[in-house]
DNA sequence: TGGATCCGTTAGGAATGCGTCAAGATCGGT
DNA sequence: ACCGATCTTGACGCATTCCTAACGGATCCA
């Protein structure tokens, strides 16, 4: 599921420019050009993460922050102009978790934004379930429930395996990178190994091991987990 | 209570004028020269707070981000006086939370440690006592009552064990950071150790120390606690 | 139709990891 | 200096997991 992110800037040009550059990059992204927008589609979207201008020609930019944390504990970004020391102070200590000043690097705003959002992700599981009709992931516990709630008990490769796929659940992923990945990159070609994890796999999560519904083949290409 | 902060840089006169300025604000301040150093002083005195000099002469320092990546969750701010961009963002995808580029400015850094602390300080916390079928952990009186009412007396050792497991309850942790976390991460691969223990912390707290119920064995992973 | 390629399945020996025990080393308090 | 508690270390048997090879079935193409 793409990460939705929320950006607020009073200028259209700039917001349109952002908006791309992050949907390019896998990113849901939504926006808005004032502060009482921006704190409308917070409550009404629940974003992942809010990038926020602090010039805004309504609402002064801390006071949008003020706002969020009151119910909200998003991770927040700032982008803004301005230089001086005592407004990066002020926007971090209202609850800001990070600020950048413009002009900033767009490689940097991605790796500040891939930051924030491993940072909110991990303390309260909340993407590190997967549910299916007939057992439940928890990447983070590392743990594979059955339908009937017993435990289902996974060897460290199966489980490396699995990880990958869910992890990536939907799409396709390459033999070559399963192998490099798991066993190294010299064992690229040894697609012996995946036929075999793969069919133990099935037998301890598919309902039907001979016709797997949730770990497909993709002949000469790859695998893919499917829920 | 202090927070603990934990400064690396090999540089002494930084090091020293960091050192009096966090003091002055009422940090517990740790020092470290080089990165070995930096991980030792982490695993053993586990600071509520890592800032990490990229500069260093033994361990490159997105190295040690990576390191303490294998067991902690410690908010790391990088210190560098390298402004190249993808030093950035190798320093925050390897699991830097924030990046400042010197020369900063002293009231900018003591914001943005704030905005770390803020971040990592709250979610973590649940229950301070866990019940059980047969006994119940009392992690803030680091007690254990059985169910005949007996306190369970438990060496220093076998309490770190219970109380990271316990902490995570329903979560595999790795012998990695058992090992780290307790021992240091030179004792990494030494998991004879966690098998002597785990064993005596079986023998006093399962009914049937031979078939456990409580401290499950995942081989070659680590261990987890069922409740 | 025949061949080639890729995949699923099975099984058994090799390698690894675990539980257990016991003895020596170390530590802390009297 | 002594003693008990705790920690370290090594060795052994056992269980699990991994690797590997072989065979049969499915699909595609000439």
């Amino acid at each position: 599921m793409a990460t939705r992110v929320l950006v607020v800037d009073d200028d259209a040009h700039i917001l349109r420019a952002i908006r791309i550059h992050l949907a390019a990059c896998g990113y849901a992204v939504r926006t808005a050009q004032t502060g009482r927008a921006a704190l409308r589609v917070s409550a009404a979207e629940h974003p992942d993460l809010v990038l926020l201008d602090l010039g805004l020609p309504d609402l002064d930019g801390t006071a949008v922050i003020a706002e969020l944390r009151n119910w909200s504990t998003v991770p927040i970004i700032v982008l803004s102009a301005r230089t001086d020391g005592t407004d990066k102070i002020n926007a971090l200590d209202t609850g800001a978790d990070d600020y950048l000043t413009k002009p900033f690097s767009m490689p940097e705003l991605l790796a500040r934004m891939r930051a924030a959002v491993r940072r909110s992700g991990s303390p309260t599981d909340r993407d590190t379930v997967v549910a299916t009709r007939d057992f439940s992931i928890d990447l983070a516990a590392k743990k594979v429930i059955s339908r009937t709630g017993a435990q289902v008990h996974l060897t460290p490769t199966e489980w490396a395996i699995l990880e990958l796929l869910v992890r990536d659940r939907g799409a396709l992923v390459s033999q070559r990178r399963l192998l490099s990945e798991i066993w190294g990159p010299a064992y690229r070609t040894e697609t012996n190994y995946l036929r075999v994890y793969l069919a133990q796999l099935r037998r301890k999560l598919e309902p039907e091991p001979a016709r797997p519904r949730y770990l497909i083949t993709e002949p000469g290409m790859g695998y893919r987990f499917q829920d």
